[in-house]
DNA sequence: TGGGTTGATAGACAAAAGCTATCAATGATA
DNA sequence: TATCATTGATAGCTTTTGTCTATCAACCCA
């Protein structure tokens, strides 16, 4: 039975019978039989078929929402004994968005100490990604934005505020000074992330706002791009605090905090609203909780 | 899968591999395998067995509390499909504490009227045995004391405030007062529910603070039976003001008010805290909520 | 109209889950 | 202490379920 919510998960995930069948390891056939085994059960159709994958029925995004917690409490509850049986142990898997990144070792490196035996996959995702992730149980915890985007079913636990910084070379426009408001900021050409990202978007808002407009000479998703660019002295972008910190300034590129305003974002870590939540989880929202303190500012 | 997990359900209930077989549907044999196989899955023992049942390990019980929930998941998907199919339908189980016996039908009453498809099992249980119906998924909803006891993981509806009735026949001492103290009430000789009854204890805490010592002249499990008692117009009672009105006075039979204290205990529907809950329940819930300002007072 | 894609269907085989019958261990009782 | 009843495990067999390969029909797009 369990199996057969799998199938219909995977289905929902890939929207291809014979992509979720090689998701879940099966043949086509195989998969096919399942839903349809679920369907008889329920005496209702839950996949809309027209010689093609066509969505679910109402019933079938029923299911689909029973379907994600129950097969997300057997994990969890294997999991559970697991842990029972050999201390915590397993793989944590994490998402975070690009401005993000940087301070993602902060939450597992003291993790680690606790408990050697966990290990971690660490995606790069947008926030809107990371919140799908969470739904299809793909991942265990998301660190993200928690204002912005609804939030759906998940606890969040804030880690730090995100506070902005013009990295530019200091013989550049503005590179002589100690802070800079965004109307300024506005002024320079910029590299800046692809609007996909939430946090060029947040960039954006707040570029406009102070009645600029928000047209960056270069785009990229990887802030390693942006950075390079930075590095060569000739080109400026806007970065998070906690990452530029993290990767580091040289004698001729500064990285000058941006005011007015100040503070905007909230970053924070998600995980699925459940209770009780697996055993590695659990200890991830006690390292974050304890490490939060130690980030803001 | 999920069936095995009904299994373990099964045993934990009856405490017994044959008749929790039975209650499965399926030979001795069977459930014994069904449990290994759990066993083996998990990599660790869930039964103490040492030629017969001796209870769960630590590991088994964590596997019951998850296999609760997942198994009761399943059902209420299964139930809520087949609401959305044919309107709200199925059978609803309630377990009310004898006393509250009398005002479940201002629950059935209007829920019928709204969902006459929908089918009643009504036990009469001690408020101790509810919970742990409850905790079983054997029941959908209780009425109980809302206070005394810990309520585990449940939602609770506070219903109506239980004032105590003196049934005494008019000429009788203290027949012919408009209300009546518990010190008072303590020199009456009485006919009572037996100890094992909440109701009973808590009439036996409210005599012995106010002085007196309970010593009931007649025990019984059965409010008809006390008051067929009280019609004879030779013995005397205290019941809820609720169930007294039910079973309605004679000429002869009074109903006196007890005060000092007045209204002791909260009586209130409580259902499983699961979100979300069943449609059968969440109808349960809401008319629960709509009756509960007519009852009260 | 023809090639490519997608999901359903048929038939064969393997795995599983179930049943009956029986056994071993334990505990109570004479 | 010998006997019997109870309880859960085990063995052997049958039925059911699950899965695979191969193939087909519908559809889409050129």
């Amino acid at each position: 039975m369990i199996d057969k919510l799998e199938f219909l998960l995977a289905l929902a995930r890939e929207k291809h019978f014979g992509r979720a069948a090689e998701a879940c390891g099966v043949t086509q056939p195989t998969l096919s039989a399942g839903v349809k085994q679920i369907e008889e059960q329920m005496g209702v159709l839950l996949v809309r078929r027209g010689s093609r994958f066509q969505g679910f029925t109402p019933e079938g995004e029923r299911v689909l929402d029973w379907a994600r917690r129950i097969v997300g409490d057997t994990r969890n509850m294997r999991e559970e004994i697991n842990s029972l049986r050999h201390g915590l142990s397993g793989r944590l898997r994490i998402a975070a968005i690009p401005t993000a990144l940087a301070m993602v070792a902060a939450l597992t490196t003291p993790y680690r100490e606790r408990h050697p035996n966990v290990q971690f996959t660490i995606y790069s995702r947008t926030s809107v990604e990371i919140l799908e992730l969470l739904e299809n149980l793909e991942i265990d915890a998301g660190i993200t934005y928690v204002e912005n985007e609804p939030l759906g079913r998940v606890t969040m636990v804030p880690l730090y505020h995100e506070h902005y910084r013009l990295l530019t070379s200091a013989d550049a426009p503005l590179g002589d000074r100690n802070s800079v408001t965004w109307a300024e900021v506005a002024q320079v050409p910029l590299c800046l992330l692809t609007p996909d990202m939430q946090n060029r978007r947040i960039i954006d808002r707040l570029i406009e706002s102070a009645g600029g407009e928000s047209r960056p000479t270069l785009e990229s998703d990887s802030m390693i791009l942006l950075y390079s660019h930075v590095r060569t002295g000739r080109w400026a972008s806007v970065m998070p605090a906690k990452i530029a910190e993290t990767l580091g300034l040289t004698d001729t590129i500064r990285a000058i905090p941006i005011t007015e305003p100040d503070a905007v974002q909230t970053i924070g870590l998600v995980v699925p609203k459940r209770e009780p939540m697996t055993p590695t989880t659990t200890a991830l929202v006690d390292v974050a909780r304890r490490i939060a303190p130690s980030l803001s500012d």
